[in-house]
DNA sequence: AGCGGAACCTGTCGGC
DNA sequence: TGCCGACAGGTTCCGC
């Protein structure tokens, strides 16, 4: 569900909710979301002040007093709300946490695919220590990219998916950017040109700011911390698009499987290239 | 090392 | 109507 732009636009809501309120009790429904024993989890947020909220590739980052942090990740059906207490009842509800003003912060996640996590080293947690630069870190650029892409012999999809190169993209912003980019979805990294690369960049953070601008792309669960839909979805050009007439050309929007994941494009304007390039050694 | 596939869990939708 | 498979915005683990 959530990619960077809707991860940003939680962040966003929740800075201006819930940043300088204290947690007074925490109620956990679904033990697997929590990644250490229930009880202790309980026991070390009671009674911390949240000093800030950010936000790292897809993770959401609370800050508290102690010094601790609670790193959460909402996968795909994860959501936050704070609402008066005492929050309706509602069977995806996973944890709520009670905050000092009469206000509850729910995690709600259907999936039941989220985590949430607790260190008190926040610079020496692996999840956040492995994920690459962020889109618009200004260490992330053109000829770093292509140099790191001219080694891999996957598809340019799915290591755009790989958390690890780039931090925060996703299934629809996947497609999204690589029709602006007019790149054929299943070119191979070392395939790419260092034009291609360039555009490719560029094309990332077009979309990814558009998308913030809209607060993100509604299409099924994702919802914002008011329960408020972002509005990106109306400005897709190719995901979910299949059979449509392509915005550029007006040729048909193709649906392929690639990972096992859907990827929607336009087979006029994301032509594969003819490339005369070797394999990586 | 890096790639592709299966698995995690719950719900919805379309076809027969 | 009912059942069954496919599919859903993400990540991790496993075997090759």
């Amino acid at each position: 569900m959530p990619e960077l732009p809707e991860v940003q636009t939680i962040v966003n809501d929740l800075s201006g909710t819930v940043v300088g309120k204290r947690i007074e009790s925490v109620q956990v429904f679904r033990d697997a979301i929590v990644q250490l024993d229930p009880e202790r989890f309980v026991n070390r947020l009671t009674d911390t002040v949240i000093r800030a909220v950010y936000r790292r590739g897809k993770y959401i980052v609370f800050e508290l007093s102690g010094p601790l942090w609670m790193v959460v990740h909402l996968r795909m059906t994860g959501k936050f709300s704070v609402q008066p207490s005492p929050a309706p009842v509602h069977i995806h509800n996973r944890v709520i946490f009670q905050l000092g003003d009469r206000q509850d912060m729910i995690f709600n996640d259907l999936r039941c695919f989220g985590t949430i996590d607790l260190t008190e080293q926040i610079d020496k947690y692996p999840a956040l220590n492995q994920l690459g630069l962020d889109p618009w870190d200004h260490r992330l650029t053109a000829p770093g990219l292509y140099k790191v892409l001219q080694h891999r012999t996957a598809n340019i999809k799915s290591l755009l998916l790989n958390q690890t190169i780039i931090a925060g993209l996703g299934n629809i912003y996947v497609s999204e950017i690589l029709f602006d980019a007019c790149i054929h979805p299943d070119t191979k990294g070392y395939q790419l040109s260092k034009k291609q690369v360039t555009q490719l960049l560029r094309s990332t953070r077009t979309i990814l700011s558009d998308a913030l601008t809209f607060n993100g792309t509604s299409i099924s669960d994702y919802r914002r911390v008011d329960d408020k839909q972002g509005t990106f979805q109306n400005f897709l050009k190719v995901y979910g698009k299949a059979g449509s007439p392509c915005h550029r050309c007006a040729s048909t929007i193709q649906k392929i499987k690639q990972n096992q994941r859907s990827t929607f494009y336009c087979s006029q304007c994301q032509q594969k290239k003819r490339s005369f390039k070797r394999l990586p050694a």
